[in-house]
DNA sequence: CACAAGATTGACT
DNA sequence: GTCAATCTTGTGT
């Protein structure tokens, strides 16, 4: 689950959707020919976000899972939002579809640029695991891309 | 300096 | 189902 509190208002989603991209070795990842200002914190330390703007209109956030040096990062495709519902809405100006896809789940959070960079935990965004139980997940091939389109890398969660 | 493409979404036919 | 919106990067003149 993943919690942020901006501008004052707090949200809480729990994920289902992730998707993990990896850096020299894999063209379907912004860090695959280099390391340029937008995609400089995938090559930052474990927990860093990386949020990128998408077709110019939308927000996409990513977390960091490599060391230092090693681009490696998990996108956060999609989720449900369960707290904090009502800014959520407010800032996605609809009732539905809060946190499907991953612009919509980067909008519903109230992340923009401004968060990329930062620190898990040292500011806006945390995120916590559930202890009760271990997710059971399914594998698939990522989705959207046109390059490395087949790897097993997307994880999508069963039941919940 | 001028293009084209992209880890997307929302509106319209 | 189709298409536009709009920013960052890479490539070519």
């Amino acid at each position: 689950m993943i919690s942020t509190a901006i501008d004052g208002e707090t949200v809480s989603v729990r994920l289902n959707e992730v998707e993990a991209y990896g850096g020299r070795d894999d063209p379907a990842s912004h860090a695959f020919r280099s390391r340029t200002q937008r995609n400089r914190p995938m090559f930052g330390p474990p927990g860093m976000l990386y949020v990128y703007r998408s077709y110019g209109i939308h927000w996409c956030m990513n977390f960091v899972t490599g060391a230092e040096g090693e681009p490696q990062a998990v996108l956060l495709r999609g989720g449900e939002v369960v707290a904090g519902v009502g800014t959520a809405v407010q800032r996605r100006g609809r009732p539905d579809h809060l946190a499907d896809g991953p612009g919509r789940l980067a909008q519903a959070l109230g992340v923009t640029g401004a968060a990329s960079g930062s620190m898990l935990g040292e500011g806006l965004v945390r995120i916590e695991r559930l202890a009760a139980s271990v997710p059971t997940h399914e594998v698939t091939p990522r989705i959207g891309i046109s390059a490395a389109a087949d790897r097993p890398w997307r994880f999508v969660l069963r039941n919940g």
